[in-house]
DNA sequence: GAATTGTCGCTGCCTTGACAATTATTGCCT
DNA sequence: AGGCAATAATTGTCAAGGCAGCGACAATTC
């Protein structure tokens, strides 16, 4: 039987120091201000001033076209009322279109406007130095065990 | 050569579905509300309404008594801004106990109450169900090497 | 085909964290 | 002692998310 199924934590539980949720809280935090620093300091997109959260919601738009809010919120776990008032914000910089869906007047459909789509490569790049970065010294296959894991966690939730 | 110190990601990087990035932010979410959801449940602590941030400072005070402020916003990277108004409200629920250090008038101790103190090993329980239920099917080598890569990501931040 | 139920996006209110400016205190330096 | 930089905590302000409630519309049921 043996340690595979075993309780593995005791009283040094929690999210302290050293812990697994400590560290994937961390993890989290330096990657998304690596993200906002990249992004903030690029040249061509400064102007726009992108968020790592509001280039998530446009990369999706880039590989989808055509998307309603709805499904972009449950794709992300993000608050409608929180995406409605991010889409405000993408709208207002000129990267995003709103276009109500003709068949059913409820639903928003989203889609890229020329403006976002010529920035969107730029902003693949910086995600991808900062990803890389982070990843310095990483093989492939300690890429895809540490997805694994992460997956298998989720999974447990 | 090889692989090791290759960049790995391409054009499909970023925070989307499936990326590191993704899934790192995933973990912690579920991780988060995992904990305020057994926090709220608890019978015994349910009327002191602790959220998961709280319990991360009531459990370093917990570890070290008397701890000035500012070591527990370095050490867990924290606002000082939105320390002062955190403890303003675990002060309010009467777990801690503000303190202006003696010799250094600047400083202000932080120590958990009593109340706090005989709380502690509940909340305690709390996280370590969680974090149980996050691993579980995880074997200890599984756990530790989930460690060693997130550490590892960190520290190329 | 009218009523019910469900879905979608929007808005207001509250909480919370980040950033900047402010205040109080300390140590240093001359 | 007096000036000056550094440090600690607080406060104000702003951006952002969670939640509850809303109205518009669609699908289902009778």
């Amino acid at each position: 039987m043996a340690t595979r199924t075993d309780p593995i934590h005791d009283l040094d539980a929690g999210m302290q120091a050293k812990g697994v949720g400590y560290l994937i809280d961390r993890a989290r935090t330096e990657l998304l201000s690596g993200i906002d620093r990249e992004l903030a300091q690029d040249p061509a997109l400064a102007a726009l001033e992108i968020t790592a959260a509001q280039y998530l919601i446009l990369k999706s738009l880039a590989v989808g076209d055509l998307e309603p809010t709805s499904r972009l919120c449950k794709q992300m776990h993000y608050d409608p009322g929180a995406m409605t008032r991010m889409v405000d914000r993408l709208e207002a910089k000129g990267l995003v279109r709103r276009a109500r869906c003709p068949n059913d007047r409820r639903v928003v459909n989203l889609e890229l406007t020329e403006e976002g789509r010529v920035a969107m490569p730029q902003m693949k790049a910086c995600a991808v130095v900062v990803l890389n970065r982070f990843l310095r010294g990483f093989s492939k296959d300690e890429v895809r065990q540490l997805e694994t894991l992460l997956t298998r966690l989720i999974e447990n939730a």
